[in-house]
DNA sequence: CTAATCCCGACCAGAAAGGTCGGATATAGC
DNA sequence: GCTATATCCGACCTTTCTGGTCGGGATTAG
């Protein structure tokens, strides 16, 4: 995905950016790089958060992430109220709430739609079709379970669990984690 | 896509399944068909188990499936060592072991690879790439908690919990669809 | 021998992912 | 008013993956 700009002058092209990895969830359940950008974006507006506007091209080099793509996700963003714009010199995007006002549920399903890890088995009902197999179907208990944990995750965090900047450590693990429990097992 | 089975015989599925749906999953964190049509293979797998080898002839017809299609991914099955493999006349698969030994996670690991909702949290160490990032990322939590609820909900299920057939119902309009959730949330 | 069946690599069309580009519009500061 | 900085937004593009199909080979029961 090396976006071969237009003028491709011939060899001269090493390796450049060779490492940003195809798909980053590349398993089963992934997330798309809308997920992924998208949730450092707003981890970005989080720290930013009191100080007024902060720009696109501020935090894309921040995050080193490609400021045109980064208008698209915000875009979604504000569509659904998470964050607010201002246009014009000196304008950008800041956070709608406090980063503890915003569930992480909320952003992913502003990103990349409602949570289906199956069709019969979205959490928004308007998107939801029954499949035609439902009265044989015991298969569909499954798909909901899944996507019942992954809400429950993403319902259990918010914006403010993530923004804390990592120190340079002069105790590392202070439990100022607040109610991160078990669960983690941090690999 | 869609693909027009050649013999599709009954004119009688009136709304139905007039498309099948290009993504199943059409949200965030979907799985694939590989994933869906696998375990409901499995899950065809469990009802003859003990009745030697079934075709996949016979499954594709039963569950209306592709059956090309369906040998890819009892390959990967096999391979897994989930399901065991008669050739020739009168062969066929076979559950490796009893359906309560089959946990599903490790049916979908056969079929879609590692639980990796993002590439810094799969389930797989040999798989995981430690993000350039991972110095000032607190970002990575969020992927690896959803990642645990996610295998928490699969580990937690068995073959055996989805293949009981739904009898034809004495009492209608049992709650029994919509209204299990609770069950997760256990962070 | 034949029919059923798994095995398996090659191939393919279409959709989605992951962006880029260029222009329109809005605003702050000179 | 001019300019630099921003968001807004639709069009476009390339690569990758999905969701299969196809055809032949190897195996085995009858």
């Amino acid at each position: 995905m090396q976006h071969a700009r237009p003028s491709r002058p011939e060899v001269t092209r090493i390796i450049t950016l060779s490492t940003r990895p195809a798909f980053h969830g590349s398993g089963a359940v992934s997330f798309s790089t809308k997920g992924e950008y998208g949730v450092r974006l707003m981890v970005q507006l989080g720290r930013h958060f009191g100080t007024g506007p902060a720009s696109l091209a501020e935090i894309a080099a921040e995050e080193d992430l490609p400021r045109a793509y980064l208008e698209q996700l915000a875009m979604g963003l504000r569509d659904a109220g998470l964050v607010v714009s201002t246009r014009g010199a000196h304008g950008g995007y800041e956070l709608g709430r406090p980063p503890s006002d915003i569930r992480m549920s909320e952003v992913i399903r502003a990103l990349e739609g409602p949570i289906a890890p199956m069709i019969c088995a979205s959490d928004d009902p308007e998107h939801a079709t029954l499949c035609d197999r439902a009265s044989n179907c015991t298969v569909n208990i499954l798909w909901v379970r899944v996507r019942d944990a992954i809400t429950g995750a993403l319902e259990g965090m918010t914006l403010a669990d993530l923004v804390p900047l990592r120190l340079p450590p002069m105790n590392l693990e202070t439990p100022t984690n607040k109610t991160l429990q078990g669960a983690v097992t941090r690999s």
